[in-house]
DNA sequence: GTGCGACTTCAAGTCCACTTGAAGTCAAGC
DNA sequence: GCTTGACTTCAAGTGGACTTGAAGTCGCAC
């Protein structure tokens, strides 16, 4: 914790800061998401904004974007490091296009399950789900049902 | 397709109409999570209803869930195969409850980003969340701040 | 100037959810 | 009864996101 009241932090430092393992910082490092400077002895220094670049990569994530994805989208952000309004307004876009749809699949799920809990689903004599004639084939491939009669494996 | 007609899915059938590659259905099976019936020469006939359960870990698996999360899951269910209302009541609610926590999360990274577009965010000068004292320290690990000034990898 | 924890690189390992390939068998149509 | 596509098992491979381990160096406190 040596240079913590300084300019630039330790990898341990940002590590313990950010959550991250240093084995994740390095990771990061090599596929060009975050970057770093060097002391004359080789160790990395980073600035206090990593913190929030990693916070931005944590939220890419959990979009669902990979870390390729990821680091695709800072690409079209201009490589000065000023990026202009409009330009990060075009990735945030596109990720809360993503974030939508994603919110709306979950509630999609919720509300199948919501209609499983009301009518005790798995009991095949009550529940509407339930279809005994399969007539999911009419839709072609993919079942469009949430529940069967399968028995459990075991 | 050759019993498509009949009350048994060959695995080619089942793939078609879930979805899923065949082996991946051999594997969900290897892992206990479909179950098949075998013809006198060994090859696999499933249920019609093994569509619904593909369906019901295709959900989990959306809100989530590790293939092993979901066999725990339905380990939960009683082993006889007719599962009660509330036995399954206790497994939808919490699935439900885990969706509940994505979406929220989901919404929070959402509004950050929307906050983001609206200031212009990355450039230096304007947006809320740049926070040159790095006050996120103040909150142990974790980065609170969605983005910050790191040049761009490049 | 020495001790020691934090750092370095590089290669290999891990976990998950599958996929691919090889070598062989089954089943339905002709 | 033969052909052919769909099936079988088993082992190994893949890709993403890291982690672990070995062997060595750095840097700060004393």
């Amino acid at each position: 914790m040596s240079l913590s009241t300084r300019d630039r932090l330790t990898i341990g430092e940002l590590a313990a800061r950010s959550g991250n393992a240093t084995s994740a910082l390095r990771y990061y490092e090599e596929l060009g998401l975050i970057q770093s400077e060097r002391t004359a002895g080789g160790q990395r220094r980073y600035r206090r904004a990593t913190l929030r670049w990693l916070a931005f990569v944590r939220a890419a994530q959990r979009i669902g974007l990979s870390l390729g994805e990821v680091r695709d989208a800072l690409a079209h952000l201009p490589v000065d490091h000023v990026p202009s309004a409009a330009d990060w307004s075009r990735v945030a876009r596109t990720w809360q296009h993503r974030i939508d749809e994603q919110i709306a699949e979950l509630q999609q799920v919720r509300d199948q399950l919501t209609g499983c809990v009301g009518c005790g689903c798995l009991s095949l004599t009550r529940c509407g789900l339930y279809n005994p004639e399969d007539t999911a084939a009419r839709r072609g491939s993919g079942a469009r049902y949430l529940l069967g009669d399968e028995p459990l494996a075991r």
